[in-house]
RNA sequence: GUGGUCGUAGCUCAGUUGGUAGAGCCCCGGAUUGUGAUUCCGGUUGUCGCGGGUUCGAGUCCCGUCGAUCACCCCA
């Protein structure tokens, strides 16, 4: 172990079989929801001009970059969010799309930052966007998938709750108190700290601003302060069936300065962990990183895969979920081939790769071991039937491996026989 | 970037007041005859994270460093 060994970068994950099948399951299951909810997929570069991130002044997220020069000299940065590239792309392509367009992307990004529980320098995100849409019906839509989303995933009512917000209240609520429309920015991040800050500081950083902790708390607390936009998604999303998932929290008003709107995140239910999700209302960046060439209404948010997998293994019946779902997906082929006789090698590799053509997982064993061994690698391969060939060729004896119990078969009809056994249920099982 | 905890086999860990290393699991092979469990037998892997110091002697004590992890910051 010791000298010039060399194991991922801090932050970075190696993705064995396994954990692969876990990524693959947050992916599919993205990607189902959101095909399912009107939405299609695109991609950008992971690799961008920095310049494309430091023009929103992201603040503390420039600070964060993977970011080095390349050979050609130029300053270059690892994504560490999709939005910017979408706004590009959008600003430049969009007239080539009927409005609202309804994206979706599935893909990596990176932060340097330090590594922790539900946090890497390196995940994956699922980003979704409605764009040229500036109505609370954008913002609804987009907060039903976010539903939709942790639904798939098995949770039910009482697992999660989305949490909404309007930065609009706010920036009424400054206007009213006499907050200078370029000091909002800062009072927004007082507002952000609110439940995490130190009482005395934070009453000696409102006092800046003529204001209280009562005061304010009492604002957050007073469900009259709820914006119009708010009123307009909770009858919307009402109307879907989603009002038990919903919560008023005007402490909400997220990080990202290039936030315009509503806001919201998605939390496990008793709150214990990071946001599971969180996004909101963009109305102005696209005509920032466009230099004003393209001005579009846009509302997105974005889920990564550290704390979901984290909220579905601590939650019993969405790890049970996705436990069914690898277990079906996951397995290296659906039916191992035994091959009892070795002198039936050359009838066993036909029939493997005839199977194989018809567009049925199969797989045998390289060597020859005894069959003992032949059935525990089918097992272990998660194969759902072990196929056996043998002297009475060409009969086959197919072995359920979940049952126990044991079918025969004739080769020469194996491709519709098989095709149509693996679309049954394997039948009782003994326990 | 700041702080807490922890680094022993591929994994989980044991290792006495300091005397230069063990168990289980996993993996591979065998007992085993054309059927998966169990059992039994055999086998592979460590400069005890790295470097320095104290000591006759360090896995053990001290310092540094790297790494992991948790919290803060921020955020997916």
């Amino acid at each position: 172990m010791a000298g010039p060994t060399f194991q991922a970068l801090p932050g970075f994950r190696d993705f064995t079989p396994r954990e692969c099948a876990v990524r693959n399951y947050l992916f599919e299951t993205w990607r189902d929801v959101a095909r399912r909810c009107g939405y299609v997929e695109y991609e950008t570069p992971i690799v961008e001009d920095t310049g494309l991130y430091l023009k929103k002044a992201g603040g503390e997220l420039s600070s964060q970059l993977f970011r080095f020069e390349d050979q050609g000299g130029r300053d270059v940065t690892l994504r560490p969010e999709v939005t910017a590239s979408l706004a590009r792309i959008v600003a430049q392509h969009q007239r080539d799309f009927p409005k609202p367009l309804k994206w979706f992307e599935i893909g990596q990004c990176f932060r340097y930052e330090k590594p922790q529980k539900g946090r890497g320098r390196e995940f994956h995100q699922f980003n979704v966007d409605i764009l040229g849409e500036a109505g609370p019906a954008a913002d609804a839509e987009l907060i039903a998938l976010a539903i939709e989303t942790m639904l798939a995933f098995g949770f039910v009512a009482g697992d999660f709750v989305v949490r909404v917000s309007d930065r609009k209240a706010w920036i009424d609520f400054a206007e009213a108190n006499g907050i200078a429309e370029e000091l909002i920015p800062d009072f927004l991040g007082i507002i952000d700290k609110i439940e995490r800050e130190k009482p005395e500081v934070l009453a000696e950083r409102l006092a800046a601003f003529n204001l209280t902790p009562e005061l304010v708390r009492g604002f957050i607390k007073d469900p009259a302060n709820a914006s119009e936009a708010y009123l307009a998604i909770r009858t919307d999303l009402a109307a879907r069936g989603f009002a038990d998932f919903l919560e008023l929290d005007l402490s909400i008003v997220r990080g990202l300065a290039y936030y315009t709107g509503v806001v919201f995140e998605v939390f496990d239910g008793r709150k214990s962990m990071r946001a599971v999700a969180g996004g909101g209302r963009y109305d102005t960046l696209i005509s920032t990183i466009s230099d004003g060439a393209t001005d579009m209404p846009a509302t997105g948010f974005a889920m990564g895969d550290y704390v979901i997998r984290n909220l579905i293994e601590e939650t019993t019946h969405a790890a049970m979920q996705m436990e069914v779902w690898l277990q079906r997906n996951a397995a290296a082929c659906d039916i191992y081939v035994v091959v009892a006789d070795e002198s039936m090698r050359a009838q066993s590799l036909r029939l493997v790769t005839d199977l194989r053509r018809a567009g049925i997982s199969a797989d045998l064993p390289l060597g020859s071991p005894k069959v003992n061994k032949q059935f525990q690698s089918a097992e272990k391969c998660g194969a759902r039937f072990a196929l056996v060939i043998g002297a009475e060729y060409p009969e086959l004896k197919l072995k359920v491996l979940a049952s126990r119990t044991e079918e025969t078969g004739n080769a020469a009809t194996a491709i519709d026989w098989l095709t149509d056994r693996l679309l049954q249920p394997d039948g009782p099982l003994l326990a």
